[in-house]
DNA sequence: GACGCGATGAAAAACAGGTGAAATCGCCTG
DNA sequence: CAGGCGATTTCACCTGTTTTTCATCGCGTC
């Protein structure tokens, strides 16, 4: 399942190639080289991040004490510490902060990979993978979106981005989403602030289901988001 | 929420790209390339400005010094500096001179909404966003302006410009509030001044009011200004 | 009765978001 | 390493909504 994540790392290199590992696994991912920039990316309200992936040594604010910041602020993301010293005092030092798990540089990627799947699988916020509202159950394990129609049960294969965008709604039903809140939660940080993705996206949704034969369960409220309707007409 | 904010930052394309996205977001931006004028502004009486984004280098008056005066003479709003350089000894310079938090070139808009919404949420003046008055009682998270009337309660949805304006008399019923002073908080410094965008305004906030069967809570006093009664007639 | 201020309705302009096609990207295969 | 493929983003254009402008009107004051 891809997740939102927030890295902080200064080695520009090292970022650069967390970040790109990331992306291809299809999480989305900020990073900041400040631990200040980065406490204030995580306490702002700009997305909801999942996982935080921590450098111990950060100009601005350091990585235990980012993570005690977080503790503090009563933030129940994983956080992963990123240490180029092994030695069990930091170790310690680390988790006191309230890090849940950390990996001593130089580490392989796949290392990373692993431990970002099982600090995702461990927290006890983490929920069953099946998502299921009104007539629609999403399968994220085989990308499958279940509607039960009318006509009878009709499943439809998701793409990444629709997987993710469909998620949302499913978490999110009968709620107005400004469109600004699906672009910071499933986008980037990202360069053009003039880019039309959600919108583009939330067609590219809206015709696959129209091409199964469903009336658009997403509606648009003008100048104020989106909203998702569970379920179709005709349902109690 | 909207703000009323000023930006003063001297390079051109950057101080535009930040005005567009701010005002995107619906805020009213005013903006000045010069550290001296962007004080005159602040110091005006003109608008009461809601946060300054400052840039450290400017010319006429450097923006540490801009947060100084702006202490010094007493000023409340949320002050973000935007630097080009990142290090400590400047950081600490800048919150010395009064600063709430700084943010370091380059940045991504959204980084800066996200600096804009934390700034304006941990302000001590931060009140409870849903403004409620006599009959009236506005939710700017929907948007719905709710007013109970004789036959119940009415929900009507506001446009932009007409949330903003219904908030301005929320917070200051029954006084006599001067068109100019609707103008100055509500729309940025304007090239033109024969333009009556404040009376087309107030007349679509009437005429909506109207369509909903109301009787206009907001009176003309000649020549003075426009007040807004939060009763209904026949209430107490 | 002229003047000034604001109201008014209609028209114009500006703007957000929707749309289809085309370009681009990342990945896979030959 | 080229070509192909699906997924995603960009682009240019279109649509409906919101905001501003314009020309004119009405009312109270001087």
């Amino acid at each position: 399942m891809p997740l939102r994540i927030l890295l902080v790392e200064d080695e520009q290199e090292l970022a650069g190639a967390v970040q790109s590992v990331l992306q291809r696994q299809g999480h989305v991912v900020d990073s900041s080289a400040d631990g200040l920039q980065g406490w204030m990316l995580l306490s702002s309200e700009l997305a909801r991040y999942e996982l935080a992936i921590v450098d111990w040594m950060l100009p601005g604010l350091s990585g235990p004490e980012l993570c005690r910041r977080a503790r503090t602020a009563g933030l129940q993301l994983p956080l992963l510490l990123l240490t180029a010293r092994a030695e069990t005092t930091d170790r310690v030092e680390g988790l006191d902060a309230g890090a849940d798990d950390y990996l001593s540089k130089p580490f392989a990627m796949e290392e990373l990979l692993a431990r970002v799947r099982a600090l995702h699988r461990r927290q006890p916020s983490y929920r069953e993978p099946v998502l299921a509202v009104g007539a629609y159950r999403f399968d994220p394990q085989s990308g499958l979106l279940e509607v039960s129609t009318a006509g009878g049960l009709v499943a439809i294969p998701l793409a990444g981005k629709e997987q993710q965008l469909m998620s949302y709604f499913l978490e999110n039903p009968e709620q107005i989403i400004p469109g600004s809140q699906l672009r910071n939660q499933l986008w980037d940080l990202h360069q053009d602030p003039v880019s039309n993705v959600v919108a583009a996206q939330i067609r590219l949704l809206r015709r696959k289901l129209a091409a199964h034969g469903l009336a658009s369960p997403i509606e648009t409220v003008p100048s104020r988001g989106y909203r998702f309707h569970p379920r179709l007409p005709g349902e109690p």
